[in-house]
DNA sequence: TAAATAATTAGATATTTAGCTAATTATATA
DNA sequence: TATATAATTAGCTAAATATCTAATTATTTA
């Protein structure tokens, strides 16, 4: 039981399952994209991504600097979950708005991205 | 997204994983059963269901002062997602052990259990 | 090889939530 | 109809968790 409520848990807060919604659509994407779709700090998007990494839930590869999330596909025993949340999700507005925002963010480079980022909150 | 994410919650806490995974089996349980079951003061168990009921996960049927309270199968949406649950939860202690404690809180009468939850903190 | 930098981890704080007891509500029964 | 009682709701406290900034780690590049 403790394994399928770390699974249940890891999608159990709103930003969580918006990375996982977003994940359905776009194989992989990188901690800064899922950083600046969220808008929060880079740590806080992070601790998500580690929870559902530690839940099994996602997989993660590394590339040089940057890290790229995708869904663990490779564990069946998840397909029904996650095919069960797609079902849901599709209808869903903020689901919607995230697929927009995201076309304007993989249109700049992740070099970019971090960037942006370090450079916010400087005043 | 707002009523996914509710349902998710609504499950992912363990004593609701349990109340969920119980019901699984018995058809209708009485909240003074899962009160006995949970092992946690009545208003805690009555929270706990509430949530569930609100996110349309459980449904309940009063039968005089007793309240009665059993998995929501009407709604064909839940489907795989109980079913997910279900195959997960069948491999485990926590849900073995509630199964073996349920047998005997069964052989006691609503009323004698009530009783027994009311002196309960009686010093 | 030193500086820059993407991501994670550590540490602190604010919010949320699980739990309790006490009060209330709705039903049954003496 | 008054009393008893199963469940819920209200109000509170303690524990868990989401978030932030700062420090650290691992990798790239000047």
């Amino acid at each position: 039981m403790d394994k399928t409520l770390s699974i249940i848990k890891s999608i159990s807060d709103r930003n969580r399952l918006r990375i996982f919604s977003v994940l359905l659509v776009h194989n992989e994407l990188c901690a800064c994209q899922i950083t600046e779709l969220l808008n929060v700090a880079g740590a806080t998007a992070s601790r998500h991504l580690g929870l559902m990494v530690n839940a099994g839930v996602l997989k993660n590869r590394k590339q040089g600097r940057w890290i790229y999330f995708r869904l663990n596909r490779e564990n069946h025993s998840f397909v029904p979950l996650f095919d069960w949340i797609k079902e849901r999700i599709k209808k869903s507005k903020q689901f919607e708005n995230d697929l927009e925002t995201l076309k304007d963010i993989l249109q700049v480079p992740c070099k970019k991205l971090s960037q942006k980022q370090r450079e916010v909150g400087i005043c």
